[in-house]
RNA sequence: GGCCCCAUCGUCUAGCGGUUAGGACAUCGGCCUCUCACGCCGGUAACGCGGGUUCAAUUCCCGCUGGGGUCGCCA
């Protein structure tokens, strides 16, 4: 049996949805846990909505979730503005294809000119509407057995036989048969000469040689049409994957208003590429019991008999677990990967333009399970690089009063002794001087952790301090030794 | 409304005739603790309803209800 060829075929009519991430993203696993081809091709029939922008930003998003496709537009990457051997991979630069094909199905008696004006198709659904409301309006085939070639715009139709039915297994639904009554004679070329969805998609499916078509249950109703098409034109029908939908909480398709649903707005809240994937491939999929994925292993694991049927629900609290879980593992992110991630969002804050990969890759322990975004995780890093840190005024009011400072100078002139600054040695030294003046560590612990770090939550002092090294540690609790010394209380 | 699809905890789901209906997220307790987290332990929580089929239905069939999709010269 031939590599499976499939597709993922975006309309580049804004950013990247986070539903179309997920059929992209089975596509992809198709692809490549069977050694097949993942085709990438933009829509743009729809001049209106369409833009290059988009494109861009469509593109750009796959690239850093890491979804590579093996054919189809490449602007701004290596191999130039197309890739692969049955470009051009944008439906615009493909219109004389369609025409062509369209012609051919004219010719055979299988599709015909429509002169019939879209007003003039208003008003006869208007009219029906008035009768009977509930009445369906189709296409009467007015244009059907027209023999005159009038000098008037048209549109080419698809003839649909009035009886048979259409019927195909798709891999998650199972057999799906629908009476071709239910059909009408669809568009196949605007009157501009622009393919529709359908005949544009179908062309494109055959040309390009795509085996298995996965998209959105949303799309379940143009398969019989479609499938019409590969008939009349004697080609092979490719196999069918429909993917349950994706609501919002409320049940309601997702959308702008629910949050975040684009992709590049979760890269700008510091999500993982892996957790996006992770979470999307656990949406509608499951291999039993297991949560978490590698690329890898969703790769390994992923197949169509465990899609299931019914709609979900998107849930952000998951999402941001799974990411918290790809955050936490350096197994699913090496130090050194979380490191280059981590630094774009910690240069994000400002001010620290001279923090490196290694400055963070030398903190990253200590915040490491703590943070759940590298959003968080700059934030919890900030401290380490910033000197003098931002003070929380909360915190020096609450934490460094006038009674501490001289605790503070006397911790300082401690740690100063010590040659070797490490965490077991800080730890032991800070010990040694709790235990000669009787403190608690309690009872120091959060005027300490506001004088390094400016705030009352982070990481152990320990781990801080050792990050810091002594000056800097020593130059700290200086500081706000002085400051509390200065407390009104 | 027509046509189509779907139905297990609040959410994502496991289950493929016989289970104390499992896991994860969320949630609620507790432990741990220098803060915040992590981690650990434990709790609450589901088979929509009604008929069949069967010795036995969450599981198979039908109906209902509920939810969703779609009805364009959008995709």
């Amino acid at each position: 049996m031939a590599k499976p060829r499939l597709r993922f075929a975006p309309s580049p009519t804004g950013y990247l949805h986070i539903g179309g991430v997920r059929t992209a993203l089975f596509n992809w696993l198709w692809a490549k846990k069977t050694g097949g081809a993942f085709v990438l091709r933009i829509e743009d029939t729809d001049q209106e909505r369409s833009t290059a922008a988009s494109t861009k930003i469509i593109l750009d998003s796959l690239r850093w979730l890491g979804l590579s496709w093996d054919e189809g537009p490449d602007p701004g990457g290596a191999s130039g503005p197309e890739m692969g051997a049955y470009g051009p991979y944008t439906q615009m630069k493909r219109l004389d294809i369609y025409k062509q094909y369209a012609e051919r199905l004219i010719q055979e008696k299988k599709a015909y000119r429509c002169y019939c004006t879209k007003e003039e198709l208003d008003a006869q659904r208007d009219v029906l509407k008035k009768k009977d409301p509930k009445a369906q309006f189709k296409y009467p085939g007015t244009c059907r057995h027209r023999t005159d070639e009038p000098n008037e715009p048209f549109v080419v139709r698809f003839k649909v036989e009035r009886s048979g039915s259409i019927t195909y297994v798709d891999k998650v639904f199972g057999e799906v048969v629908t009476p071709n009554v239910e059909l009408q004679d669809f568009v196949l070329l605007r009157s501009d000469g622009v393919p529709l969805y359908n005949f544009g998609a179908v062309i494109d499916d055959i040309t390009m040689e795509i085996s298995l078509v996965a998209r959105g249950r949303d799309h379940m109703i143009n398969t019989p049409p479609q499938i019409l098409l590969y008939q009349a034109l004697g080609a092979n029908v490719p196999e069918f994957a429909h993917l349950p939908m994706m609501l919002a909480q409320s049940g309601e398709k997702l959308s702008k208003r629910h949050g975040a649903v684009s992709v590049g707005e979760y890269e700008e809240q510091g999500y993982a590429p892996g957790a996006v994937l992770n979470y999307l491939a656990r949406f509608g999929w499951a291999f039993g019991d297991q949560e978490i994925f590698s690329k890898e292993e969703l790769i390994a694991a992923f197949d169509w008999t465990h899609c299931g049927r019914g709609d979900g629900k998107f849930d952000p609290k998951k999402f941001l677990a799974i990411n918290y879980e790809h955050l936490k593992s350096s197994t699913l992110m090496p130090d050194a990967e979380y490191a280059h991630r981590a630094l774009r969002f910690v240069h994000a804050r400002g001010g620290l333009d001279h923090v490196t990969t290694t400055d963070v890759l030398r903190a990253l322990y200590t915040i490491r399970e703590r943070a759940q975004t590298f959003v968080q995780a700059a934030n919890m890093l900030d401290p380490f690089f910033r000197s003098p840190p931002f003070m929380d005024e909360k915190a020096v009011a609450k934490f460094l009063v006038k009674e501490v400072a001289p605790r503070l100078r006397e911790l300082g002139d401690a740690l100063a002794t010590l040659d070797e600054f490490t965490e077991a040695t800080v730890e032991s030294k800070m010990h040694a001087w709790l235990a000669s003046t009787g403190l608690e560590i309690k009872a120091i612990g959060q005027p300490v952790r506001v004088a390094l770090t400016g705030r009352t939550a982070s990481p152990s002092l320990y781990q801080v301090m050792c990050v810091l090294g002594r000056d800097e540690t020593c130059a700290r609790l200086a500081r706000a030794a002085n400051v509390a010394e200065k407390s009104a209380v």
